[in-house]
DNA sequence: ATAATGTCTTTTATCGGGAAAAAACATTTG
DNA sequence: CAAATGTTTTTTCCCGATAAAAGACATTAT
């Protein structure tokens, strides 16, 4: 067993779903631009579903039979990547305690107790090290840094110095550029999102990371932009372990993402930078209140 | 043939010029932290040394009976990390032309071409990437960026709004940081380079990166800290294939990182800023100068 | 009894192989 | 003849295996 085939069961997945909309798909190119993956592997979903009778097949015509019932989908586990695995399942590790900063992590005994091979774990550890989280020691095993209140301030450090940059680069930009009618929309999700906040508050973190992409995209710099990962990577795990208050925390950060919008809408410099500022504090705030105090650090 | 013990060779070569140092060898332990490797690999160096009748080895006594002889070391060549070898061939390739933006890697090609496995190569291009010139497309494959005028413009971007910051945090350092007398010996090296510039210009390269190195390490910031390492391979590249008026430009850098040391010294902030900056937009330029012209972009 | 040496075990670095997926090439169809 | 389908080749992704190197344990020497 060398390679899972989880992109062709990914595909097929999202393929069914496409069935409810027409009576006859498309060509086989087009289906794989749709889909996002190659025509061989297009191949493959065309032939399972008329195997399951879903479709009829013959060359050019591609005919709907009967709508997708739910156990056509394969099951969501297997649709995963080898690296989400991977990186869950240290995540959870990581953020599961008892990993004091100093500690020795094991290629082998990660890939064992994870159970897939030591070139994938390898991959993955080189992937996540630009994180700031774990560290090589030469010919030997990597160390783990922690999660600590260093690594939080360290992080928002540079974020603050770059989303401060990428909010003036935006306001800055001319008005007939796109980026004026993606922030539109983005701020009506907001307001959306802030009158059914009761029930939708889960939903902010997404909003929340899609609307600081598009700001430090205008920094046009491919670092700033890079960054981003890392501080998206931190704010996922984050909010998944950190729900205290986790309504009133996004309520919160919403009506500060509008008065940031409105700033950025003035064009204002001065203005921009109060509402950039005031709620990458608090962004900043709410990450370390998160994070236990300061542990004895081991060796 | 699964891995090269270019760790043993390298260690060995460098144990070689101990030999001449003393009459016996200390214990193994201390050994193989004076050469950074284990003990394992220690005893595979005496091991050696005692049947090319380099040493008379019994348990504790390790006792030299003869000057080591070039023929004794081994080759260069094989004392390279595989990755050192990788990158060098990659980079090559990189900076030999036609290697225009847009241009696709293959795994497959490179490590054949280089007579490695995939799996370093694939390891390599992965930490390679934090360097922003190759990306990755999903189950396929690598884009080049390409090494052009944009890079290099966000890469400065990015290093001067770090210098600055660190060149700050260093001047409020405390008189008793021992930074201060790492800055001092520093100086004193400066000097001499600057005194001897017309025949060891070509020796301020290594001097220039653990200068900056020093500075960015006030900053107490991992990325900031990290970042220098991309800075760091531009750059050592960028010496390596721009040799015009390599002289003068060095002499003049040297000129100016002593004014910077003596802003430091000073604790002045205003001095510092304008130190920093002066020869920030210097090493800018130089950058820029050495970089071809625009060329159309592929695709 | 501490620190070294001697021996054994585990982990890392790297390769080759094979299935999944992409890409290239050849053929057919509207 | 352009765009689709059919077929073949190439590349990516991932595993298991193995030598090098590190690390752990046992024994000996000062």
């Amino acid at each position: 067993m060398s390679k899972s085939n989880n992109v062709y069961k990914d595909a097929y997945n999202r393929g069914l779903r496409l069935l409810d909309e027409t009576q006859s798909l498309p060509s086989e190119p087009e289906l794989g631009t749709l889909l996002g993956v190659s025509r061989t592997t297009v191949r493959t979903i065309l032939a399972r579903m008329e195997e399951t009778g879903l479709i009829a097949w013959n060359k050019r015509s591609k005919t709907v039979l009967r709508a997708p019932k739910p156990d056509d989908f394969f099951p969501e586990e297997e649709t995963d990547t080898l690296a989400q695995i991977i990186e869950r399942s240290f995540m959870r590790r990581l953020l599961a305690g008892g990993a004091e900063a100093g500690m020795q992590i094991n290629e082998l005994e990660l890939a064992r107790e994870i159970g897939v091979g030591t070139t994938s774990v390898r991959e993955f550890l080189i992937r996540f090290s630009r994180f700031g989280l774990i560290e090589k020691r030469r010919n030997s095993h990597w160390v783990l840094k922690g999660f600590t209140r260093a690594f939080a301030l360290e992080l928002t450090e540079i974020r603050e110095m770059f989303e401060i940059r990428s909010a003036a680069a935006f306001a800055a930009l001319p008005q007939d550029s796109p980026v004026w009618a993606d922030l539109d929309s983005l701020e009506d999700e907001h307001r959306l999102l802030a009158s059914e906040i009761t029930t939708r508050f889960n939903e902010f973190s997404e909003l929340d990371e899609r609307f600081h992409r598009l700001i430090h995209r205008a920094s046009h710099n491919r670092f700033i932009v890079d960054f981003y990962d890392v501080i998206a990577m931190i704010f996922h795990y984050h909010y998944q372990w950190n729900k205290a208050q986790e309504r009133e925390r996004n309520e919160v950060a919403v009506s500060e993402h509008l008065a940031y919008i409105a700033a950025l809408k003035s064009r204002d410099l001065g203005k921009v930078d109060v509402a950039c500022r005031k709620h990458l504090k608090s962004a900043r705030n709410t990450l370390l209140t998160s994070i236990p105090e300061t542990r004895r650090i081991a060796s």
